[in-house]
DNA sequence: GGGGGAAGGACCA
DNA sequence: TTCCTGGTCCTTCCCCC
């Protein structure tokens, strides 16, 4: 029985999730007894062992309500569902394809056998790849012991004292791989990478191709290798390269000599000689040795590879009975997507094998989901995949880390932006932008929270990340206050990625020009006052992206707003203004509430902080226009941006256009439903306003400070005609005029204006030409 | 009632 | 003294249309 299995001995203490999961080569007929005891030892009274414990019991549980809801259940029930069953079988029995040759190849214990290859004195010895805190792989004399990989060194150090723990070296292992996968890619240009060691192959091409092939190209030379001396190819010995780590060599067929003296191996034609031969040529090229199942689909090929592990290979014949038996006394937990949980409920249900959960499947399809049941139903079939997808898009895109208990928010905070920069790199290695940022937290308990957020449009800068992981991040803090949020991990993941057009090289967003006006950087700054800061909180690196309206609100410089006002750095002493990071100009104050109060006004509201706290401008490419001076009109709620090319998407932006002019020289056109496509071929002055939702209405309420640089009076945003009046309503009837009939009816009605009461047309455009699209809520 | 987001968990290497 | 990391998929709950 392999983990615990239905092993109902919790009350005593014994808790059969935490027990040696001796599913696994090299680990048959063990004292488990002895190892559980030791295990469970090591183990009891940690934080982790009480956190298993609660998983355990919820597991349990989940048990009993299944159990429960058996109970219940009525003949009628179960022949519905039997009727049912029977009739997907025979579907996917009509369905059933034999005719591929799936190769699942997994490399022996890897880095273990990586390590020891390169440092033999490990040959005899039992070792284990990690570290104390965990470990990654072990070698067979380890598993002897109970040693497995995902077993913590320290627990593993009392199984077996001698154990030598090697620290993991992963670009070692990646060059190994790669080597590996030449090989490979010789049998499958499209084989499937499942991780360093393991990949599976759909080798029926290469089999055909390969029964035409003369003895010549099924040969293949002993322990050499080609080298390249200045462009002639010598092939020379290479001392100990044999099959160093295991037993049974592929090699088993007589060895012959060639034409030079070296030996020679000839391989046959059929599947098996083709992936022995596959096996051959990775061990003479890396000195590692690898296990093979062939069956004709990846599930089967996938327990056909444990079969004869080490060094072995095992082949399902293609043909139903075959499969058929091989199922029959499978035990469930050998397939692949059944672990410990799935086979202690199927446990509890007298399902130990796959032929039982064939006997079972009516039942199963009233218990289980319909995902479940019909994925248990394959399996009691033998069936599998046939078609090795490679190109399987990317979901999710993630980084965590592991640390002693961590209560501090400063480093908290630190981390969570480290973090975002390790995955801002890692997405724009992959050109990636996605939509929902999770924040992963497992405090000192063990206990694992997520927490997500989904904007509207797709980010991957550090900026855009940490905007979003640090409003989590805060949120959990503030829940659990006044306690501290003690952590033990943090992760940040971004996932729901954006289409490929949102794929692209990313633009220069906009969030990079809110920092301080005298960096040309487009890495953060410190929001400071124009002195150099000598600040040296860590907080203080929080970059204008991360600010929200709720810290724009933050107002005192307490201990919370120190990780998110904005405002919370103090001045330095003989300062006497500070910058405003939103229009950029000096404030001629060291008072904190005046300086907040500016910062308020420049953000007219919650637009700014929700626009930018929500990056939602970086897909629109745009860059603010700091230099005009017209960036003062935020205080009225408008943004201005010069642009000469964009393209903006309303839904993304979260925004409706209420208002678009055509000016003489650009173009302002809708090419899709909700996406407008701003661009000028004339004029490098074309301007988009952001108009953010619950802000003052600039075509309703320009107010005399925003006038300032667009001259005296009511100033049109849409035709820049000032207007010779100061009653609003006869200005707003103006602006109506302005807006383009054709636009306004491809925007569905998404602005009521009244049209009927417009005063005279616009007048001729005169001087430089500011186009203007707004947007309000 | 269905779709979709959020949260949590199972499972894998 | 000490129990990882990065990924996918599934389930459940809840909200909204």
């Amino acid at each position: 029985m392999a983990t615990g299995g239905t092993s109902s001995s919790s009350g005593e203490g014994f808790l059969s999730r935490m027990a040696l999961n001796d599913n696994k080569a090299g680990m048959e007929g063990l004292n488990r007894d002895k190892i559980n005891k030791i295990i469970m030892e090591s183990s009891k009274g940690s934080r982790f062992y009480e956190n298993e414990l609660k998983k355990e019991q919820q597991v349990n549980q989940r048990i009993e309500r299944m159990m429960l809801q058996k109970a219940h259940i009525t003949e009628q029930q179960l022949s519905k569902a039997q009727a049912q069953v029977e009739k997907m079988t025979s579907d996917l029995e009509r369905g059933r394809d034999l005719s591929r040759v799936i190769v699942h190849v997994d490399m022996d214990a890897f880095y273990a056998a990586v390590e020891t290859r390169d440092c033999p004195d490990l040959m005899d010895k039992p070792m284990a790849v990690g570290s104390m805190s965990m470990l990654s792989t072990s070698n067979y004399h380890a598993r002897k012991f109970g040693v497995r990989a995902a077993m913590p060194g320290f627990i593993a150090k009392k199984l077996c004292p001698n154990l030598v723990i090697v620290p993991t070296n992963f670009d070692k292992y990646r060059a190994v791989s790669a080597e590996v996968r030449e090989v490979f890619a010789d049998y499958d240009p499209h084989f499937l990478p499942m991780s360093l060691d393991e990949a599976y192959l759909d080798i029926s091409d290469h089999l055909e191709q390969r029964r035409g092939w003369p003895e010549a190209l099924r040969t293949h030379q002993f322990n050499s290798k080609i080298e390249d001396h200045g462009g002639l190819q010598e092939t020379v010995e290479v001392e100990g390269l044999s099959p160093v780590l295991f037993e049974n060599s592929p090699s088993s067929s007589p060895c012959l000599q060639d034409a030079a003296g070296g030996e020679v191996e000839v391989f046959g034609t059929c599947a098996e000689e083709a992936v022995r031969e596959m096996r051959f040529r990775i061990e003479q090229k890396t000195s590692l040795t690898a296990s093979a199942g062939i069956a004709p689909n990846m599930m089967l090929a996938k327990v056909c590879s444990d079969k004869n592990k080490p060094n072995g290979q095992y082949r399902l014949p293609s043909n139903r009975q075959a499969v058929i038996d091989f199922i029959q006394d499978l035990p469930v937990r050998k397939i692949s997507g059944i672990g410990k949980v799935t086979e202690k409920m199927l446990g509890a249900l007298g399902i130990t094998s796959c032929s039982h959960l064939g006997q079972e499947m009516a039942l199963l399809a009233l218990l289980f989901s319909e995902t479940s049941w019909h994925h248990f139903l394959h399996i009691s079939m033998g069936l599998g995949s046939t078609h090795i997808e490679r190109d399987g898009e990317r979901k999710s895109m993630s980084t965590e880390r592991t640390f002693g208990e961590m209560g501090a928010l400063e480093e908290q905070f630190s981390l969570c932006k480290e973090l975002c920069q390790d995955l801002a790199q890692d997405l724009q290695k992959e050109a990636l932008k996605g939509k929902t940022v999770t924040l992963k937290l497992k405090n000192v308990n063990f206990e694992v929270k997520t927490r997500a957020w989904t904007l509207p449009c797709a980010v991957a800068t550090t900026e855009e990340l940490f905007a979003v992981a640090k409003d989590l991040l805060k949120t959990e803090i503030d829940n659990v206050s006044p306690q501290p949020l003690r952590l033990r991990l943090m992760g940040v993941r971004v996932s729901s990625f954006a289409s490929a057009d949102d794929k692209k090289p990313l633009q220069k967003s906009i969030v990079g020009f809110l920092h301080k006006k005298q960096t040309d950087s487009s890495s953060t700054s410190q929001i400071s006052s124009h002195k150099p800061n000598t600040n040296t909180s860590a907080e203080t690196d929080i970059s204008m992206s991360a600010l929200t309206a709720s810290d724009k609100m933050t107002h005192e410089p307490s201990a919370h707003a120190s990780t998110s006002s904005y405002c919370s750095t103090e001045p330095e002493s003989g300062t006497d203004s500070l910058t405003c990071p939103v229009c950029f100009r000096e404030v001629n104050t060291t008072e904190l509430t005046v300086f907040n109060r500016h910062i308020d006004q420049c953000l007219s509201g919650v637009t700014m902080g929700k626009l930018l706290s929500r990056c939602v401008l970086d897909s629109v490419g745009l860059r603010l226009d700091s230099s005009a001076g017209d960036h003062t009109e935020s205080t009225t709620g408008l943004l201005l941006y010069e642009t000469s090319t964009a393209n903006i998407s309303l839904s993304t932006v979260g925004l409706n256009p209420v208002c678009l002019n055509t000016c003489p020289n650009g173009d302002v056109s809708i090419h899709r439903a909700n996406t407008l496509k701003v661009s000028s071929q004339s004029d490098p002055h074309v301007r988009v306003c952001l108009l953010s939702p619950g802000g003052p209405r600039p075509m309703t309420t320009p107010k005399p400070e925003s006038r300032d640089h667009r001259g005296p009076a009511l100033t049109c945003p849409v035709c820049q005609e000032t207007q010779d009046t100061n009653d609003l309503t006869l200005f707003n009837r103006h602006v109506d005029l302005c807006l383009n009939q054709e636009v306004l009816h491809e925007l569905g009605g998404l602005a009521s204006v009244d049209r009927t009461t417009h005063t005279a047309p616009p007048a001729a455009h005169k001087g430089p030409c500011f186009r203007y699209v707004l947007f309000t809520e």
